[in-house]
DNA sequence: CAGATGACAGATTTCAATATCTGTCATCTG
DNA sequence: CAGATGACAGATATTGAAATCTGTCATCTG
């Protein structure tokens, strides 16, 4: 659009690829497009980022890391109910995922193959992030003696694990259909009796 | 093979079906092929089978419904400790899926395409009789009084739910890790103790 | 006449030629 | 001389013509 005349920065080439990517999707959006949006050859970009992978896994990074912010605040509450603030990050969590698919369909499902081709590691690493925060949270509800849990860090990667459903991509069609809510609350109802500590 | 001389049924076409599946995976399986491998005219197979689509539904249907028959046996058993039939049922289906998986990853993955052509319909019923199986079993706990539900529908299908991750073919891929027993293991220990009656 | 056939139209897939892209690097420029 | 350039080789994607497939149906056959 602009031919810029500001120094390339990893940032700005980050913010034309995530412009590129919204644009031509995730097949068509090549390293020429960049750099043409950017005004540079593409050799600059390459001076930068040391591959395509490795500049999609960046923008990757940068998209699954406002949700983790976000999840953050909620585990940073202070004195809640550990039931309730639980259900209170799974909730947010599912309607984050459920906003993103449904307010922009078509980015939700570049960044549905963007995520598909980093599973192993910036997926990874952000898995381990959420599973961090709901370990802190599960660990929180021991020490108030609200739950029962062995070991905070399996029970919190249980129940990540069985509210798949509810955060995978793989599973955004489900969303916005007529039983996902009591779906979702009937998971997290069991879950939540599962952890909860006896008298 | 052999030209067959026996008289055409939509049983034989299935079993060819399934052969020629297995031999050239689904995207090159046609019908001129099934009708090929009968020897008989692809008319003719049209006369069994509306649609290629109903085709393939029919023998998706058929590979489904072993999984199912496999699991109604355990449904079955009589005067086992709730708890420990509902581990077992869900540790049978991982199996299931997982010997599937591992001892032929082609037929698998073939099989994974044709389950996603047919989400809607014949994997619907397959996931509501397999639901159905694990409500007798949550209701007959509750009867027992060992579980604790308000609707064991309901429950069942959290449990379901809850264990996408170890059936649903998506994630064959992590099935053969480390430290998927384990993580199998923490999930239905976590729904199994979200069900059980309190004193 | 129940059931099989194969020619056919329109849709889909294959294949090979062509164009574009990725990643490198010798060269240029402020 | 730090940073940008663009020519280049090999890999990948696009394209359009030809081949194959799907689904129908008038016709045939036991």
């Amino acid at each position: 659009m602009s031919p810029t005349p500001q120094p390339l920065t990893a940032e700005r080439i980050l913010e034309t690829t995530e412009e590129v990517l919204r644009r031509h999707g995730p097949a068509k959006a090549t390293v020429v497009d960049v750099a043409r949006a950017l005004g540079v050859s593409h050799g600059s970009v390459y001076r930068h980022f040391r591959t395509k992978a490795a500049l999609r896994e960046a923008v990757t990074k940068r998209w699954l890391d406002r949700t983790t912010l976000l999840l953050a605040d909620i585990v940073a509450e202070p004195g809640t109910d550990p039931a309730a603030r639980l259900r209170a990050w799974l909730t947010a969590l599912f309607a984050a995922k459920r906003r993103k698919a449904f307010d922009d369909p078509e980015l939700f499902a570049t960044y549905t193959v963007l995520t598909t081709e980093t599973a192993e590691t910036v997926v990874g690493e952000h898995i381990a992030e959420l599973t961090g925060q709901l370990t802190e949270i599960v660990r929180a509800g021991v020490a108030a003696g609200a739950f029962a849990a062995e070991d905070p860090a399996t029970a919190a990667g249980a129940v990540f694990r069985a509210t798949d459903r509810f955060h995978d991509p793989h599973y955004a069609g489900e969303w916005e259909k007529p039983g996902a809510e009591s779906d979702f609350r009937a998971v997290v109802d069991l879950l939540l009796r599962g952890l909860r500590a006896r008298d």
